[in-house]
DNA sequence: GTGGTCACTTAGTACATGAATG
DNA sequence: CATTCATGTACTAAGTGACCAC
């Protein structure tokens, strides 16, 4: 390791399970109070005018802004938001609104857009003054002091109230996210730092010194009864050296990968029904990049699933198809509500237990019903230390990236991109194809084709030129042509191929940034193309270490 | 084992920003 | 210089997995 500024790797460890030694920060940033709607704006009930109590109208315009999209035509968002709107008003409210079909929002919708309207109409002069404003919240509260280092906060402000918005089926979709007071909030800091002031007239609901976690302050969230947290950003030396170790441990199941195969493959023989079921989904960890699939609460969240969790009815299988013997056709909601469909020929074997697992169950039976997560990873970290079901992920996004750079090294940026899409697939990361997509394929097009009316022109030009003097003969401009048509294209086929795929969370979170750096050096493409500002700081540690020779 | 809590990573989308273009 | 479009950032939901009490 050479001499890094980064200096993560020049300061002591500190004892297990502490994180640092000194944490001040100025708290959370809070979000505004909520402005009432002027007089001239009102709320209609039945057709007539209704002035809604303070906290009744706050919640009645979250809704009002959505109004444009589409989930407040869904029965379940609906329905939620009515009833937790109905528990703001005031008893003479609650017993006057009691169909949200009568509800007439358009005057607080109008003035709502009306104000995006303005905001995007701003003077060059307010636009800089907002930037300015912003610019000193961030300076007052976006930075702590964690050990001698100055940090980046990732997300240093509380969360505003509104309607929560689920993804995909969610059960408690159009609920009320209701607004955070400092009373709700608890304080992570150490003693003999600046305790942050609570805003005037409030108080925290703790202050606490605890130094075996990373986060500066939390509130319980009111849908989900989760834990929310404030946390450093991933440019700190906190979440870089945890990045490091990631990658470092994907690294590590290489050098083991080919035993832990074998002995899945052993255990698909096994005659204990749990160890198989084990083999099995370890099988489609490793080959598919599958998430572990903990167990969900039921009707507390979308209905999605990983491998440990898969159902009966997620899974078809082929004897035959497509030329292929033993494929298994999955089709399930992933993380996010993400469709996964694959249609993947496996070994016989993997085969014929999937068939077992299923006999004599209904679709929504469990496939792996002596199975959990806990189990598995129990199981793999005595395999490895440090082992779970996601490094499998990490690893093979890892190793399929290098694979790939390493394959397809001949058009540098194209084929970097080529790689990272390969990845993309195999980790199912999607998006939604952009809303202006067909408009910038179709611009894109017609550029294409006037290059190629040019070129045309120029090559008879070309001809007509060598039938008067053979001498002077420089086709530059042809080849210039030729060689801006042939960039046009590539960026044509790229940007079709990235239509429904994401490659930013491969980038962010799978890919050993080692190994893009190293290929940059060799390639000698700038690093700039491939890591944008914020990727390169989130990476230092990894740009700053990385030599020429490094394999993953 | 089970179930709950907690801390942390991973994820897609909405919106802001800034570069390219006319 | 204004508009358009691609890229970058902010946001926060939704996962993973450790740990603890019973």
């Amino acid at each position: 390791v050479s001499q890094c500024q980064f200096s993560m790797w020049e300061e002591e460890k500190y004892e297990d399970g502490v994180k640092w030694r000194f944490l001040e920060h100025k708290g959370p940033y809070f979000p505004p109070e909520y402005q009432p709607l002027p007089d001239n704006v009102q709320f209609y009930y039945n057709g007539k005018a209704v002035k809604l109590s303070l906290a009744a109208e706050e919640v009645a315009v979250f809704f009002a802004q959505m109004l444009d999209h589409e989930y407040t035509t869904k029965k379940v968002f609906r329905e939620n938001f009515f009833k937790d709107w109905r528990k703001e008003m005031t008893h003479d409210e609650r017993s006057l609104i009691k169909d949200l079909d009568k509800c007439d929002f358009g005057e607080i919708h109008a003035m709502h857009k009306a104000k995006v309207e303005a905001r995007k109409n701003m003077s060059k002069e307010e636009k800089l003054a907002l930037k300015e404003a912003n610019q000193k919240i961030i300076d007052e509260f976006g930075y702590c002091l964690l050990d001698h280092h100055k940090e980046r906060i990732g997300n240093f402000k509380i969360e505003p109230p509104g309607l929560f918005r689920g993804r995909g089926e969610h059960p408690k979709q159009g609920m009320l996210k209701k607004r955070i007071q400092p009373e709700d909030v608890i304080i992570n800091c150490s003693k003999n730092s600046c305790i942050p002031a609570a805003p005037p007239g409030h108080h925290w609901k703790e202050i606490r010194c605890d130094n075996t976690v990373t986060w500066l302050a939390s509130w319980t969230e009111n849908i989900q009864g989760s834990i929310k947290y404030i946390m450093l950003n991933a440019n700190s030396k906190l979440k870089g050296e945890k990045d490091w170790e990631k990658y470092e441990i994907a690294r590590k199941l290489k050098s083991c990968v080919e035993g832990i195969r074998s002995q899945y493959h052993q255990d698909l023989k096994s005659k204990q029904m749990g160890t198989r079921q084990r083999a099995v989904a370890l099988y489609f960890i490793d080959k598919l990049a599958l998430r572990a699939g903990n167990e969900k609460e039921e009707g507390e969240t979308a209905d999605t699933v990983g491998c440990c969790s898969l159902r009966v009815e997620h899974i078809t299988l082929h004897e035959q198809l497509d030329g292929n013997e033993c494929v298994v056709e999955f089709d399930f909601l992933g993380k996010d509500s993400i469709r996964y469909y694959n249609k993947v020929p496996v070994i016989r074997k993997v085969f014929k237990n999937l068939k077992l697992f299923m006999e004599n169950k209904e679709p929504g039976d469990d496939m792996f019903d002596r199975l959990n997560t806990n189990m598995l990873n129990k199981h793999l970290s005595s395999l490895m230390m440090g082992l779970t079901a996601k490094v499998f992920r990490t690893y093979n996004a890892s190793i399929t990236l290098q694979q790939q750079l390493r394959e397809l090294s001949n058009k540098k940026l194209l084929s970097y991109n080529r790689a990272n899409r390969a990845v993309a697939i195999l980790c199912n990361h999607q998006r939604a194809p952009p809303k202006t997509f067909e408009q910038s394929m179709a611009t894109l097009q017609a550029k294409i084709d006037a290059r190629k009316e040019q070129l045309a022109l120029a090559k008879s030009e070309l001809k007509q030129a060598k039938k008067e003097a053979k001498a002077k003969g420089s086709s530059d401009p042809k080849l210039q042509t030729e060689e801006q048509l042939l960039k046009l294209e590539v960026q044509a086929t790229d940007r079709e191929e990235n239509k429904q795929i994401a490659l930013g969370t491969s980038k962010l979170n799978y890919l050993d940034p080692r190994i893009s750096v190293a290929w940059c050096k060799n390639m000698e493409v700038p690093l700039e193309k491939i890591y944008n500002k914020s990727q390169r700081d989130k990476f230092a540690w990894a740009i700053d270490m990385t030599e020429a020779d490094f394999e993953f």
